[in-house]
Order: C-alpha cells, then structure tokens, then sequence
RNA sequence: GGUUCGUUGGCCGAGUGGUUAGGCACCGGUCUGCAAAACCGACUACGGCGGUUCGAAUCCGCCACGAACCUCCA
C-alpha cells in the first residue's frame, strides 16, 4: 500500500508512520458515549476526528473495523449519596427503567451522528450487552495474579502489576505521586492502596443495575468494559485505540493495565487522543454545567448562540481546528466558520457546472497530493482545507471567465472537490436538500428569468420586486455575468 | 503539589530554523442599473527575558500567564 500516513501516537509522544498489524486491515476502538444525557460538543469531537480517520484509511485502500463502544452500564458517581450508578440514578428520578433510559439518549445520540454525517461504525457494543466478558476478563486477571477480592468487589492490584510493567506508561505519572495525592473516597477501605480500582463492584441493596458473578451479585467496573469489548471484536492486538484525552488517565491507563495483566501482552500498537473543546477557555463539559448540546445547536435554543447552527456548520468548525488543539468555542467564530462553509460549497457547486477549455491558465494540478500530504501529517485538516480554498479561488476565476481550465484539469479538480469534501471531511450540501423538487426548481427559475428579461428592459421597478420578494421568503439571489445563481 | 500541554495579527486557527497558511471581520478598488456574489489590492502576528545560530514564531534555559488530568467526563 503506497502511502506515508504519520499518526501522534500518545505513547510515545511523537508522530509515527502507520503500519497495520495485519496487510490491508485496520481494527480501530474509540471510547463512545455514556448514554446518560444528550450529546455536546464536546461528544461531537472525537466522533468526527475518528470519522475522518475512519474515512482515511478506508480511502488508502485499507478494510477497517471500527468498533465504537456505548456505555450503558453507567459508573459509580462522587456524590453525596454515592455508589448508585449514573444510569440508574437518572431512571430513578424519571421513574423509567434503566434500559429506556439509555435507548431514549442512544436514539438522540445516534440522530445527531446523522445530521454531522458520521459514518456507522462497524460495530456499536453496549457494556451492558457484554457482562459476561467483562466478567471473564476480570477472572483472567485475578487468575494472573494482578487482581484481588475484597467484600465481593475486586480490585486492580497497581502496585503490585507496577512491579514488573509500568503503570502510568501513557499518562506518564507515577505511581508514587499518585500514592499521596489521590483523595479519600468511599470504599477505600476494601482497597489495599488508593490507586487501586475497581473491575467488579458489588452492589448496594438499591442499586439497580446488577448481575450475577462469582464474586457478588453487582455491576463491572468502568475500565473493564473497554478491555472486553476491544479485544474481543478486534483481538488481542490492534492498531488504533481512540478517545477524548481526558479518558487519558485513569481509563486509558487502567485499560493498558488490564490488557498486560489479563492478556500478557501490549493490545494497543497507537494510542490517539482528540482533545478538548473549550468555552471562555475552560472545558465543555457534564460536570462544568457550561455544555450546549448538539441539538441546542441545531435550534439556537441557547443564550450563548446567536442564532441555529447547523450540522454542517459545527462540522466544519471542528475540522478548521487540528484535532489535538483545544479549540474554543463561541458563536462569533461559528459565524465565520458557516460563511467560510458556504462560500466554499457554494464555490463546489459551481464547480459542477464549469466546461473545459482547450489551456489551462489556472494552477491546480498539485492540489490532490497536497491534500493527501496534509492528511497524512496526523489529519491535518485544516491544511487540506486552506488548499480547497485556494483551490476555490481558480474555480471563481474561471466561473467569472476571468481565467479558463482545461477538460483533464477540470476532472481532476472535479475528483479531488468530491474525494475530499464529501468522501474524507464528509461535507454534505445541506441547500440541496431542502431545495426540493425539480417543478419547485423549475418554477424559481422561470421566476428569474421573468427577473432577466425585467432588466434587459431596464424595467427595474419589476426586476427588484422579484428579487426583494425572494429574498424576503428566504431565498439568495446571485447575479452573474449572463444569468443568476440562486439558494434558499 | 504531581503529570501532560498550551500562549500566533481585530477574532478563529495552521505552521518546528530561512519561503504569503487559510477562514472571518475591516479598508481601498474592479465588475454591476443598484445590491449581493466574485475577483484584485492593502493592513498584519508570533507571552517576556536570555542563549545557540549567518539566520528562530520554530531549538535550549529561566520567568509569567492559562488549560486538561490526578474524582464521573469526549
């Protein structure tokens, strides 16, 4: 396979070159949503960075599984009445069973993935659909010797696996800082150390959420679901582990762990990590109460936003930003992004309708090897889509006669716009669409016309109402040389 | 306190030793009946101090400021 794709590898702290493990394949797992609230902006990050990959590598030639995880099971939460799962609580305040819960937020989830146009992956596991791996794990792990039993829960041995591998390979702490540093929780006391953690826990009489397993009658540990699902839908070795850089550590780390200790042997080949969207320079997230979720996006219904936003519009702001930048958040730059989107797919459109000349007095040969250069310098989206817009500037020349392209350019520009904006950043016409039938079409364009033949007379006072009425239903109304372009 | 990372022009955001990133906004112009669109031009930056170098936004050191993680989190 003839490509040069440099991927960070978190591990190391370096770009390195990408080799599969096996020829021609790729197995991907990336750390999905809890399913437990609607989805943010925050959510929409990794689901994208990983789609572009997923994308990518699908378009090197490669066959990819792309296992994307969704937690369902929910995990201990550090409140005042601790020890009661996520997801559980949440049914227990809306009297709904916790399965409902989770397929009502799956349902929105899997909406809002539409609307950004992210790919399907391959395989979507539930944590709840997988107990008796996760089960099975933990009994390799405890069979290896790094795992113990305490009141029906079992623990993670850190110390003890910290003797011959390194906890904190990824995270880079170290074991000893975390020994003074990790606060007092509940359940410490079952625990030998405080880095300890949990890969079952019994459960407490109301919790609901449980299942049987020889050590209690309780629910897996949030790590364990991760080591389960991966290696068994992707094997024990896999290329490409993917998530938010805030699972870095713990989850991360404990699911290396995990995988050494039960398996005994490295899983993971590259650890990649999107990072964080921020608002006013802090962190979108649950816990901060200053998320907007994706559908409040989509309406505008929030007192941060202007106005909507729409799908395509947030895409495209994300890929304007190398995923491993943060990238702060605020209507004033989702403005520009959407103007910038609109002006580049409309530049695409146009691009449809251009005929080839016999010269070429227009550079754009060069442009497909410059976006794949940038793509394979670790997903550099935003490079690729500076190159578009150079390339947009030919395509409004020669749109404006101005300047001409030849037939075997005008392909290969028309290729490279498809490959790239819909095929790999997954950019889609959202006008299209609700433009729709072709007699609807066909009636605004015999409106126009009546328009043109207004302003061959001169007849202004015709030509303006026509125009100022569309504009008024919504539509945008373009003059060109000899005719008009128009939008809603 | 520890770990990891960041600080780029009015705003967003690329860029790791020498060459215009790009987008948005603003200004001037071309085109146009007008407007919009498009194009052309102009403006313009690398947190501070020191060092390495012929040359540093880019490498090294120190300082300042900020963030994430260390507790569920994308």
């Amino acid at each position: 396979m003839e490509h040069k794709l440099y991927i960070y590898n978190t591990l190391s702290r370096k770009k390195e070159q990408f080799f599969p493990l096996h020829e021609n394949k790729v197995g991907m797992y990336v750390c999905g949503p809890t399913v437990y609230g609607d989805g943010h902006l925050g959510h929409a990050r990794p689901a994208i960075t990983f789609d572009i990959l997923f994308r990518y590598l699908t378009h090197l030639g490669y066959k990819v599984r792309y296992v994307r995880n969704i937690t369902d099971v929910g995990h201990l939460e550090n409140d005042a009445d601790s020890g009661e799962d996520k997801i559980a609580k949440k049914a227990r305040l809306d009297q709904l069973e916790p399965m409902e819960v989770v397929q009502y937020y799956i349902n929105r989830y899997h909406k809002a993935m539409e609307a950004l146009n992210v790919l399907p992956p391959s395989i979507e596991p539930h944590a709840s659909g997988h107990i008796m791996e996760q089960i099975e794990f933990t009994q390799k792990i405890l069979n290896a010797g790094f795992a113990y039993e305490s009141e029906g829960s079992v623990y993670f041995d850190v110390e003890k696996y910290n003797q011959s591998n390194n906890y904190g390979i990824l995270s880079g702490r170290n074991i000893d800082d975390m020994l003074e540093t990790t606060r007092e929780l509940d359940g410490q006391s079952e625990k030998r150390r405080s880095v300890d953690f949990a890969l079952w826990k019994k459960a407490s009489p109301e919790h609901i959420m449980r299942w049987k397993a020889p050590w209690s009658e309780g629910f897996p540990g949030w790590h364990i679901e991760c080591s389960a699902m991966g290696t068994k839908y992707l094997g024990e070795e896999f290329d490409i582990h993917g998530g938010g850089m805030d699972l870095m550590f713990p989850h991360h780390e404990c699911e290396i762990a995990q995988n050494k200790a039960g398996l005994g042997k490295d899983t993971v080949k590259y650890w990649m990590h999107n990072n964080m969207i921020t608002i006013a320079g802090q962190k979108m997230g649950k816990s901060l109460g200053n998320f907007i979720t994706l559908e409040e996006f989509f309406t505008g219904n929030h007192a941060l936003l202007t106005k909507p936003f729409s799908p395509m519009t947030v895409r495209f702001f994300i890929l304007q930003a190398h995923y491993r930048s943060t990238v702060d958040f605020s209507s004033a730059a989702l403005e520009a992004s959407e103007k910038g989107l609109n002006r580049l797919m409309d530049g695409y459109a146009r691009l449809q309708k251009l005929t080839g000349a016999s010269n070429s007095t227009v550079e754009t040969a060069g442009l497909r090897a410059k976006c794949e250069e940038a793509m394979n310098d670790d997903l550099n989206t935003p490079i690729v889509i500076s190159h578009l817009f150079d390339a947009l500037k030919a395509i409004n020349l020669v749109h404006d006669g101005k300047e001409t392209i030849n037939a075997a350019d005008l392909d290969e520009l028309k290729s490279v716009f498809a490959l790239y904006i819909e095929g790999i950043l997954g950019l889609k016409s959202e006008t299209e669409a609700s433009a729709g039938n072709e007699a609807y079409k066909k009636a605004i364009d015999l409106l126009l016309n009546m328009r043109l033949d207004a302003k061959r007379n001169k007849d202004w006072a015709t030509s303006d109402k026509i125009r100022n009425e569309l504009t008024a239903l919504g539509f945008e109304i373009k003059d060109t040389k000899d005719g008009f372009e128009w939008k809603i």
